[in-house]
RNA sequence: GGCGACAUGGCCAAGUGGUAAGGCGAGGGAUUGCAAAUCCCUUAUUCCCCGGUUCGAAUCCGGGUGUCGCCUCCA
């Protein structure tokens, strides 16, 4: 079965069928590097990540280009304050995405290319866009697009030009035959940011820089564009007249548009003050929580960041690990040898969702019932097919949990981690608690089992918590220290 | 004013014509010295409201209500 997806352009999910067979072509808007990175920008390059990720599991050859817009208004300005340049402080940004993104386990795209590296393109771009009468050197020396010409224009977000308010929200700029055009090249002098062209010294408009990039390294045509809902109008629509303006051909085929994030349900600002940057987020919950969360949302809706959803993120992480654990033990004690067969049905399962618009909840509900399975047969008896089934489940997993980037370090690693961070925050140590450990296996032998219970509820009430097996005793947090990990 | 999206059990959330996934919570059971962990069972005759199309609608159409996003800064 084929992968499906939501188009926008035309508002359905529709059949996906790549222009080369073999290969995808995929283009998603980066980030405007003007400042650190947060949870929005991090939700978007998982999302992305992971759909090339998956495309490549399943055998497609993918080309994955995020670019990275080093030549704005903001960063102008934000450098300006700084005393630096524009494009120091756009290598500096791009420097700590680069840095967030490693910390994510987001892999690089296959091309990230920059705006300013792109300039004779883009002026070639114009030029060529002007001959075909598209493009206009406005009273003001500015290059503008003639978007009354093109004549589908709005087709992506459905607008219609005579009903747009023009400068609601931003001056129109002097200079435009119309005020729906939208600038191809800025005339101004900024040091640092500006560059000789035809039409004298200058910089790329908004939205030219995409529409060059991609057909630079994917072609006039290509398979797959994304980003945000935010920028489906102006940066979208605009980036499709251009383009096709240009080619006279289909610039992207399909176009994906996650959702926002928000925080508490509410749009993360910095007005709002619930701006979380990537830095302090994996500081702070860590990369697997983040992604955990982002999983429990198909990423076309707004995905919501609370406590509670960490809280629900971090005790499902610890069952995960649990399982990971228990799995890992299970196979060294009865000796049992590596499967090379994935697991068919589970593996059907989670291909059929993820074919399925990249349903991620519904691949995680299958994750979740493998280790479900897993642990069922765990606690059975163990026999030769039971064996089998599990080892093909582990094989699966392997196989299928690198996409999703969650569930495959180390578990003591994962306990470790989580531990050590609590037990610092509650200023208790390790040695403490195995102590108190020690002195209750001491008193469950003695089968004084009030001094033991009476051990355990004072562990409880540090947010320790005991599992008695037939072994040994070993010890975890309680929920409510899960809870306490994650307060928002 | 225009365009668009969304509304599903106590909470979160899948599900775009065939009779409501999953998680959390709650209740019961197996297991346990008792717990925890793990597993099993139960927990929405019903999908914001009102009409319509259909043999059949959470899903399609029309109207209403509510929430949100975008309308030239945004992932």
């Amino acid at each position: 079965m084929g992968l499906r997806l939501t188009n926008t352009l035309s508002g359905c999910k529709d059949e996906f069928v790549p222009s080369d067979p073999q290969h995808i072509k995929m283009y998603a808007c980066g980030v405007t590097v003007y400042d650190k990175c947060h949870l929005g920008h991090a939700m978007q390059a998982i999302l992305y990540d992971i759909f090339a990720r998956y495309l490549r599991f399943k055998g497609y050859r993918v080309t994955y280009v995020r670019n990275f817009t080093d030549v704005d208004d903001k960063i102008i300005l934000r450098a300006s304050q700084l005393g630096i340049s524009p494009l120091e402080l756009s290598d500096q940004m791009i420097e700590a995405s680069r840095k967030d993104m490693l910390s994510l386990k987001v892999r690089p795209a296959d091309f990230e290319p920059r705006v300013s590296e792109y300039i004779p393109q883009i002026i070639s771009y114009i030029q060529d866009l002007q001959a075909k009468g598209f493009a206009y050197a406005g009273q003001d020396g500015s290059v503008y697009f003639r978007v009354r010409l093109k004549e589908d224009y709005g087709k992506l977000s459905r607008q219609n030009i005579s009903e747009l308010r023009c400068g609601v929200r931003k001056d129109v700029e002097e200079g435009k035959e119309d005020p729906v055009d939208f600038a191809l090249w800025k005339v101004e002098e900024t040091p640092g940011a500006t560059w000789d062209s035809p039409w004298g010294r200058g910089r790329p408009g908004w939205h030219i820089e995409c529409s060059v990039m991609a057909s630079e390294i994917l072609g006039d045509s290509f398979d797959i564009h994304g980003g945000g809902r935010d920028l489906v109008f102006p940066h979208h629509e605009n980036e499709i007249a251009q383009s096709e303006a240009k080619s006279g051909g289909t610039y992207a085929r399909y176009w994906v548009h996650n959702g926002l994030l928000t925080v508490n349900r509410q749009k993360m600002s910095k007005s709002l003050h619930n701006f979380i940057s990537i830095e302090d987020a994996v500081r702070d919950y860590g990369y697997e929580l983040i992604r955990f969360n982002i999983y429990q949302y198909h990423y076309q809706s707004n995905i919501d960041f609370s406590a509670q959803g960490f809280f629900l993120g971090l005790s499902r992480l610890y069952s995960i690990y649990r399982t990971r654990q228990r799995v890992i033990d299970y196979i060294t004690r009865n000796n049992l040898s590596r499967s090379e067969t994935r697991h068919p049905e589970y593996l059907q399962a989670f291909c059929e969702a993820m074919d399925d618009d990249f349903n991620l909840p519904k691949a995680m509900v299958v994750i979740q019932s493998v280790l479900q399975s897993q642990n069922e047969i765990m606690d059975k008896k163990i026999n030769q097919q039971n064996a089998e089934e599990l080892l093909s489940m582990e094989c699966l997993l392997q196989d299928v949990l690198p996409i999703l980037e969650i569930g495959i370090r180390p578990p003591q690693e994962f306990f470790h981690e989580i531990h050590s961070r609590y037990l610092t925050l509650k200023s208790l140590t390790n040695d403490w608690v195995l102590e108190k450990v020690a002195q209750r296996v001491k008193c469950r032998t003695e089968k004084n089992f009030a001094m033991a219970d009476e051990i355990r509820d004072e562990l409880l009430a540090q947010g320790i918590s005991l599992l008695d097996s037939r072994e040994k005793t070993s010890w975890e947090l309680s929920e409510r220290a899960l809870e306490e990990l994650v307060a928002l």
